[in-house]
DNA sequence: CTTTTTATGACGACTGGTCTATATAAAATG
DNA sequence: CATTTTATATAGACCAGTCGTCATAAAAAG
């Protein structure tokens, strides 16, 4: 008794807070780092009361990065495989993948990067929940690209390869071009893997 | 009269502990970020009292920042420069960079990678000193394994681009090894950078 | 109206970086 | 050797800001 079948909808004004809040989250570490970004800070951003955080995420703050690692794989995840359906070949794959970082570059003056990276080196000795999480996001973005690629014509164990290479060298990329706030870095990594692919 | 002459040495023990702070400072950053340590535990480390600190470092934790940066910047530049005139090909060279920061990554446990990426990733966007610091340092990295590349009879152009793209994908390979603990990704670039060059 | 779910903001215990005032050691001077 | 002057080092107070908790308010449901 008492089931709830007249109550599927009741989550969603919470989901919207929630989901505001990890939106708001993502760009604030990006930008800043996740130590760095207080809970004050993430609230007054959001006009949200700061109690309402541990509604949403009662085990505190590290939840919200847990949180906000799995949004950007799924956002970033979803970039991927649209720019892979775009796209009809390896190379315009793989180029509008990197211009899809190019534009969070431009569109933040450089400020905002890799939603993940910043995580990653912050808190990946500090907590096994979040190192697992970033875990994941990489590997399911690196699985895209691999999968993308077999279906352009790659052998599966060279497009493995070609996607992890991708992955490092764009991650690095995005430090450097933030670091002299520089596309170049970024052209030059396109170009390259374009040439080797 | 009262020259000076016989005092250039004065200042080695005020030297010793500077670099002693710049030395912990490096590690605690590598491992837990710039933001996360606080002056307490980075004194407390050293077995050095809290208000010393602003002694050596007037301008505050960002000073501390800057020392790190440069350390590294001389630390690291003479590593690449070392096995640069131990190898005796393109590929020997790459290979004995990368592996010295395996070694890093291992002898951590995997806690520390670059020890200005963290860095860069907190700080690039808050304080245009660091910033500059920064980019200079990768530029530094970056020019000596340019010459050394050209030294091995690559065209001057494209040994730059070498190192760029080396650069981006071993800065990437770093943050990946780190969250899943393995050495995989950084074997991974030094094969396709030796197969590449 | 009563009960349960959802949401909130004031509060506290604590740590953060910074600074000023003081102590110690070294050099210079007499 | 004694004294003054400088360089080096230390201690602790300070306030702003941290995260997390909890007692309560609003809304929904019964």
């Amino acid at each position: 008794m008492s089931t709830k079948q007249t109550t599927p909808r009741r989550k969603r004004k919470g989901e919207t807070t929630k989901s505001k809040l990890t939106a708001i989250a993502m760009d604030l570490f990006q930008r800043k780092g996740f130590v760095a970004v207080g809970l004050n800070e993430l609230c007054s951003a959001g006009d949200l009361p700061k109690g309402s955080i541990y509604y949403h995420f009662p085990k505190g703050k590290n939840d919200i990065a847990i949180a906000v690692v799995e949004q950007a794989k799924q956002e970033i995840g979803d970039a991927i495989q649209q720019a892979g359906a775009a796209a009809d070949s390896k190379e315009s794959f793989v180029a509008a993948v990197v211009q899809g970082f190019a534009h969070i570059l431009v569109q933040s003056d450089f400020e905002k990067g890799c939603p993940v990276s910043t995580l990653a080196l912050e808190l990946s000795a500090q907590d096994a929940d979040i190192a697992s999480a970033i875990s994941q996001c990489f590997d399911h973005w690196q699985t895209l690209v691999t999968d993308r690629l077999i279906r352009f014509g790659e052998q599966p164990d060279t497009a493995e390869q070609l996607a992890q290479i991708s992955f490092c060298a764009l991650e690095g990329a995005l430090i450097l071009a933030r670091t002299q706030k520089s596309l170049h870095p970024l052209e030059r990594v396109q170009q390259h893997l374009i040439q080797h692919l």
